[in-house]
DNA sequence: ATGGTTTTTACTGCGTC
DNA sequence: GACGCGGTAAAAACCAT
């Protein structure tokens, strides 16, 4: 069991400079006694502090505590303490909390067990084994679709965006893809690809800010995902982030229907092949913007919308090519 | 691994309020 | 002088091979 929360991790050296007699120092010889009281100093189980057992002072208070925080006991407080990283193994499915029955047939003073006694302790294996996959199935299930609610009302998205989600994340597990990637990376990277099929996509960095786990981590493993369980998945329609961003930026309806006018006319021209999606609808609104008198700063749909100014200015000049010649 | 493409970062110059 | 905008070069990220 990795991470306990072991109460100093310091790896100083101590090299003793030790001019100040009543400083307790971090080296690995810490002073244990109070300087107040003389009492014994308590190394520190409450966390981040260390502190006199007799007299209560607390000695230092400044100490990283680099044990993760344990306890949540209810939805809040297990996003709040976030935190909390993998302290337990992935590698092994039960993260090696299950119990095992040994292989050898013996009891437990060594002696051989009877023939029937052999058969039973068999079959107790093989349902040990079937109960114990089965389960730490259940559990990962479990955790992951917490998640992926958890993510997925932070982006609102609606309930079956979750429900198509939960499938691909069911499936993943069928196929034993888990192994190897966090559930937390997978349950994102299930949610991301849910909320792509279903028409109201979220773009990378947007899931990314409500995830876990990093943007290159839950990537890796949606195109894993992608790749192995055979998802099509249609390049996103640009039109598709126009409404989240123009609403984001408070801006007209009217804006709206003009981004994505310029939207098809820059897919006929072919503008879009190969360019983010994202970029291409934040440069439309912008260019729409400007079309429709209601201007919006570069800075303010970059923002919005996660995408480089350098990049809105690049597409909405296309845009507004395509556008004239189309026109 | 590599090369080509796209996006980002950082910086500069110009005009306007 | 701050702000919005445009441009550029170099770095980083991405993708197919």
């Amino acid at each position: 069991m990795p991470n306990r929360p072991n109460s100093q991790a310091n790896d100083s050296d101590g090299s003793g400079d030790e001019e100040d007699g009543s400083e307790p120092t971090e080296s690995s010889g810490q002073t244990n006694t109070c300087p107040e009281c003389g009492g014994d100093v308590n190394p520190g189980e409450r966390q981040g502090e260390r502190y006199c057992a007799s007299c209560g002072l607390v000695i230092d208070e400044e100490s990283v505590d680099h044990g993760p925080e344990w306890r949540a006991f209810n939805e809040q407080e297990k996003e709040e303490k976030s935190r909390v990283g993998a302290p337990t193994t992935n590698m092994m499915h039960d993260q090696g909390l299950s119990t095992n029955i040994g292989w050898q047939n013996k009891d437990a003073y060594g002696n051989q067990l009877s023939s029937a006694q052999r058969e039973k302790m068999e079959r107790l294996r093989t349902w040990n084994e079937r109960f114990r996959t089965r389960s730490s199935k259940e559990r990962n299930l479990k955790q992951a679709l917490g998640e992926i609610d958890r993510m997925a009302s932070a982006l609102g998205l609606p309930d079956d965006v979750r429900e198509t989600a939960a499938v691909i994340y069911r499936r993943a597990l069928e196929e034993d893809l888990l192994p190897g990637r966090s559930i937390e990376g997978v349950a994102t990277a299930s949610l991301y690809a849910a909320a792509r099929q279903s028409g109201s996509p979220r773009s990378l960095t947007e899931v990314a800010q409500v995830s876990r786990v990093q943007e290159q981590e839950f990537k890796r493993a949606y195109r894993y995902l992608v790749r192995e369980l055979n998802l099509e998945m249609k390049p996103v329609d640009p039109k598709q982030y126009v409404n989240r961003i123009i609403s984001d930026l408070e801006m007209s309806e009217d804006v709206g229907r003009r981004s994505r006018e310029l939207l098809e006319h820059g897919q006929k021209a072919n503008v879009h092949s190969g360019k983010s999606p994202v970029a291409l609808a934040a440069a439309a609104i912008y260019a729409a913007g400007l079309l429709e008198n209601e201007k919006v700063t570069q800075a303010n749909i970059s923002e919005a919308a996660n995408v480089s100014e350098v990049t809105i200015r690049n597409r909405y000049r296309e845009l507004l090519e395509s556008a004239n010649k189309t026109n």
